[in-house]
DNA sequence: ATACTTTGACCCCGA
DNA sequence: TTCGGGGTCAAAGTA
């Protein structure tokens, strides 16, 4: 949970060991021994990711970006996959997408290709580079990590994980278990999705297959959409967890925001999922889906459930696979329905305000926006800063939902807003008002001051604070504030920024609509 | 009879 | 202060 367990897991490169040795022979002692390397263990791990794409909507190009000339296979052996271009910031978190790793491949991927991704529990990382790789060199530090991301994930390729391996993982690396919790709601949220479309269109089942009863409480149509939104909450007694639902015409899940906590371990199924043709498949989606525990524990899972049934030894691996094989299942189905033909890529977004880990990405069409809001409502930020959100609107002249915060710090008077432009979906405009009264917290459950991956490079990108009330449009990619180490006084001004879906889109965005930023532009296209 | 969904109305909060 | 809209309630409807 704490920021700096993140931080310590993603700059110890060089010094996992301290870390993995007490995981045993768990994951990242494995890879770290195969790449002779140390293992940032939140990136080396299983990509969390959502980004379970409907093949029926969603093009193959949208994921995969493969160079004339390259096979598939050639790029699953290629160092560049997992490239920083699946690696982009939350709006309002800073914080890498997981869906950047994500295992679309994976869910798009036919039979034949099957075989493979049992081999290589990892193929079905994200092949989302549509730009070639060194559109992305955002500075050397920066670049180092990504590098080594990329290694510890080929390493992964090399290697499956065994469920065994993954659970020390989760029982030794408290950390890595933080991390991963927040990686797996996301993944879990994605995956929730697909299920739920897959009974949707099997079916009509109007109950999502996350694990858990919900009790549909109202449904209202919101400004700015023509997508009902449907409202639910866990029928669980005394649990506060609920979500929220959008639907496009087609019934297609265009946006699912979870709100709350479960407080109870997700029902037991009571009715387990037997699709014959996910026996290999639920084998690989184990490993990963085991990686990122809590959230996903808590909100996703098996399929039909009996509250009553509820098990405190939930394991998040049995949890997980009946969403991944099911998202699986139909993405192979549809396989050959997938539209190429979609235009205009869908934003979606998976976040953690909790924890400070989300994501963001484009996507096709019909690929809902996933959120996770979890109870507290208070979180470290990209800035560092305590955050407590404070409300969410629709404003007029923009139907993307504007976040408000407010810092946390008593007596601190600051503000701020998130909100995606209206003029371009992608990129988000984070809004400042006021001055920060106090110097930036420090992390919770630790000394550091937030999550941080990489500071080196953080501090060579950092925005430059702004006046008071201040908006100012630049791509969080590559910035990754949370990434940041806190600077004296850097918390004294305000400032804004926005982000972008994806790597690439973050840097022509960047190109149009910061040019303030020469260097940082430079070394972001060089 | 029970469980769940639908839907109109109301409340609250932020612009 | 007003207004609009998101979120919620709860009665009615449905299976």
């Amino acid at each position: 949970m704490s920021s700096a367990s993140f931080t310590s897991l993603l700059t110890s490169d060089h010094h996992s060991t301290t870390t993995s040795s007490a995981v045993g022979r768990g994951l990242g002692d494995r890879i770290a021994q195969r790449t002779g390397s140390g293992v940032p263990k939140f990136k080396s791990l299983p990509p969390p990711s959502l980004p379970i794409t409907p093949p029926s909507a969603a093009s193959p190009s949208s994921w995969f970006a493969i160079p004339p000339g390259l096979s598939p296979a050639e790029l699953l052996d290629s160092p560049i996959l997992l490239s920083a271009s699946n690696i982009l910031p939350s709006p309002t978190t800073g914080t890498y997408p997981i869906q950047g790793f994500g295992w679309n491949s994976s869910f798009n991927t036919n039979q034949q290709e099957e075989s493979k991704l049992e081999r290589n529990n990892f193929s079905e990382f994200s092949f989302q580079t549509r730009k070639p790789l060194t559109s992305y060199n955002l500075g050397e530090e920066t670049w180092n990590y990504q590098q080594s991301a990329n290694q510890n994930v080929q390493s992964s390729v090399d290697k499956p994980i065994t469920k065994s391996e993954v659970k020390q993982m989760q029982s030794y690396s408290p950390e890595v278990a933080a991390i991963q919790k927040n990686d797996q709601s996301c993944n879990a949220a994605q995956i929730e999705y697909n299920h739920y479309n897959q009974n949707q269109s099997s079916s009509q089942n109007r109950k999502s297959d996350d694990g858990y009863n919900w009790r549909k409480y109202g449904q209202k149509q919101v400004k700015g959409s023509e997508n009902p939104r449907s409202y639910y909450k866990c029928t669980f007694a005394n649990c506060s967890m609920k979500k929220k639902v959008e639907k496009d015409l087609d019934g297609q899940i265009t946006e699912i925001v979870y709100k709350g906590n479960h407080n109870h371990p997700k029902p037991q199924s009571t009715r387990r999922s037997s699709s014959s043709s996910s026996a290999s498949s639920s084998v690989h989606h184990q490993s990963y889906s085991a990686h990122f525990n809590e959230i996903s524990e808590q909100s996703y899972g098996q399929d039909r459930i009996d509250s009553s049934a509820a098990t405190p030894d939930n394991s998040t691996i049995s949890i997980g696979d009946d969403e991944l094989e099911q998202s699986s299942q139909k993405s192979r189905s549809v396989g050959d329905e997938i539209d190429d033909e979609e235009p205009h890529p869908k934003r979606w977004k998976c976040e953690s305000e909790n924890d400070g880990v989300s994501t963001v990405g484009s996507r096709a069409v019909r690929e809902p926006r996933v959120v996770v809001q979890t109870t507290s409502d208070i979180d470290i930020l990209d800035d560092g800063y305590r955050w407590r959100k404070y409300g969410q609107k629709v404003v007029k002249g923009n139907p993307n939902p504007r976040s408000y915060y407010k810092c946390t710090t008593a007596g601190c008077p600051v503000r701020k807003h998130v909100e995606r432009a209206s003029h371009d979906p992608r990129s988000v405009i984070t809004t400042y008002e006021g001055k920060h009264n106090h110097d930036i917290p420090a992390a919770r459950g630790s000394g550091n001051g937030r999550p941080s991956i990489n500071a080196g490079a953080a501090m060579a990108t950092r925005p430059t604070p702004l006046p008071n009330n201040s908006t100012y449009p630049i791509p969080v990619s590559g910035l990754r504030p949370s990434l940041m180490e806190p600077q004296p006084g850097y918390g004294m001004g305000s400032y804004g920024y926005s982000s972008f879906g994806t790597y690439d889109d973050a840097l022509f965005s960047r190109a149009k609509d910061e040019p303030k930023d020469d260097l940082f532009l430079e070394s972001l296209l060089c």
